[in-house]
Formats: C-alpha cells, sequence, structure tokens
DNA sequence: ATTAAACAAGACTAATATATCTTATATTAT
DNA sequence: ATAATATAAGATATATTAGTCTTGTTTAAT
C-alpha cells in the first residue's frame, strides 16, 4: 500500500536497532530472526540502507550493522525512498486518466489529494525514535495481560 | 496504491459506458481504443465485472457491454472488489508489526488508522455517475484552453 | 444456411517483485 | 598464519501480476 515488501523490512530492522540500540554492532541475523524475515534477503535490503547511510555496516568476525545517525533525525521516508526509490515524477494515482492537475484533476482528485497528502506527511513527519519507543510500549502492554 | 492495474482498467471502462451511455451496447474494442487499453486483458476484465452483474453483455454481431444498473447505484468499491477480490480480514497494513487491534497498535496506527478509513470512505461513497459527470467536466475545461 | 462480428474461456507468455544460493571479501580471535 | 564469522555482491529461483494468443460460442446481417 505505501511501500514494497523490501522497505517494510527495512523499517522493520531499523526499528529493532533502534529499540536495542548498543554500541557492539547487531547481527543482521540477529533481527531477520527476531522479525522472521529471510536472512538473505534482509541482508541484501541492509546492504542498500548501508549505501545510503542509514545504516553503517561492520564486517568480519563479531561484526554487523549499527544506525547510521541518531535515530531521532531519521524519517520513514528516507527509509522507503532508499529502498524503493523516490516516487516518480508525474504520479498517476487513482483513476490514473490521462495527467493531472489542479486545474484538470482526475474524478477523484477532491477526495483523493487531501488523503495524499495526509500519506506523506505522515512518512515524512515520523522518525524512528518515537517509533521505537512505541513499539516498546505496545510490548509492555502486550505482557502485562 | 488503491487497487490493482486489472481494477483500474475496470472502473475506466464503466466511466467509460456511464458518460457515453446509450441503448445501444458497446463494444469493448471501442473502450480499450478509447483508453489505451489492451484489448484482450479488458475483455477478461469485463469478463469478471459480467459475473459480479455489474455489466451485462449482448454476444454475436453487434454486440457489447452495457452498464449492469443505474450508473448512481455502483460506487467503486464494488467495482475494487469484484476485480481484486475482499480485502484481507486480518489486513496488515503499515509497518506489518504483529496483528493490529486499537489496544495494542502497530506504531504507525494513530495516523494511519484515519488514513485508511478516508479511503475506504472514498471508495465506498463515490459512484459512477459523479465520476463521469467530473470527467465530461475535465474534458470541456480542456478543451476551452 | 453462411458468414462476419461480437463476447467467453482458458492456456500461454512476459514483466516485476520477492526470495534463495553461491562465492567473495573483510575482520578478529586464536 | 589460520580459521571462524561477519557483510558484499551478483546470479539464480519462485510467486504474483500483467498481458497475449488461440479456440469456442453466440448472434445478426446477408
Ligand atoms: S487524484 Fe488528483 S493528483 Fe491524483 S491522479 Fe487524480 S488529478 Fe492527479
Ligand atoms: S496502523 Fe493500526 S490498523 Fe494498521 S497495522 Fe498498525 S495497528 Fe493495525
Amino acid at each position: 500500500m505505501l511501500y514494497s515488501k523490501s522497505a517494510e523490512y527495512g523499517i522493520q530492522a531499523m526499528i529493532y536497532l533502534t529499540e536495542y540500540r548498543s554500541d557492539e554492532p547487531t547481527m543482521v541475523s540477529t533481527i531477520s530472526d527476531a522479525y522472521d524475515i529471510p536472512h538473505q534477503y534482509l541482508a541484501k535490503i541492509v546492504q542498500t540502507l548501508v549505501k545510503h547511510r542509514l545504516l553503517k555496516a561492520k564486517r568480519g568476525r563479531n561484526g554487523g550493522i549499527f544506525l547510521g545517525r541518531n535515530p531521532k533525525d531519521i524519517y520513514l521516508h528516507e527509509i522507503v525512498y532508499a529502498i524503493d526509490g523516490p516516487p516518480p515524477e508525474n504520479e498517476k494515482c487513482a483513476i490514473g486518466l490521462d495527467l493531472c492537475s489542479d486545474e484538470t484533476p482526475c474524478p477523484l482528485h477532491h477526495t483523493w489529494k487531501p488523503i495524499k497528502g495526509a500519506i506523506r506527511e505522515m512518512l515524512s513527519s515520523e522518525n524512528l525514535l518515537e517509533l521505537a519507543k512505541r513499539v516498546t510500549e505496545k510490548r509492555r502492554i502486550m505482557n502485562k495481560k
């Protein structure tokens, strides 16, 4: 819906790193085990995140990955763009009749445009630290029951 | 984003039928030409819409398709469901960590849920007649320039 | 009746997204 | 130095979606 499966895995991995932040590197396999992501597949996704400097990797024995920078300053859309690439210039959304503009909109424009805006806003305002906090909180609640 | 390419084509075809409504049947090829949709592919999509009674087909020479009922009473989500099938019971949206509920939501829940609601609302409140009217209006504006 | 023109249906192909396999390279403990 | 263990990288495989081809069936004009 919002992004590919690959991007979803990437986000999950980065949330994991934020939640269990450490000075020691975290193995990719630790994350893929925890979230049940195919190991090699996640490894490749991690590679592209490393190239985009969202992660740092330390190779060799006792190696692993770290966050590339402070999770408070990493926003969802960065992760999505890194993996799925930026959205196309003329993104045909909704019904896909011809090109869109505010003057000659497609027939869904007036309801769809605000929704699209809300999605963009969500992806560009949510940062990793907040997301990870909420995951921790969720886990706390679930364990209580 | 909202539905598959097939569903998009299906919507386009039904908008066409609404806009150029007629007592004579409209050939599938007329529509596929007008909207540049692969003919045979649209034919198959049309078949499933016929099965779901959203369209009626008249076979043989001078045959073609009609709307199954009044376009005022056909809503977008019906077309989408007919082609893409209904959404999964436990639709994992957003980040996809475990299952979702209002009590133990995934970390995007509070921003994503209202958006999801808006999308559902859009699909279930937009009817064909309105959409077709807007297309006509759009065409009028574009021709003026 | 014959034939042309339309939809119907299912097999087949192509493109894309998702996932796995294999080999290379880097790093560290011994 | 050697072996173990990690990421790096690209080839290969599988699944899903999109699109094509072939043949069949229905209908109406001739
Ligand atoms: S909804 Fe608006 S932005 Fe989206 S395709 Fe239609 S006109 Fe363009
Ligand atoms: S956003 Fe809400 S509804 Fe969607 S997966 Fe998260 S908890 Fe579930």
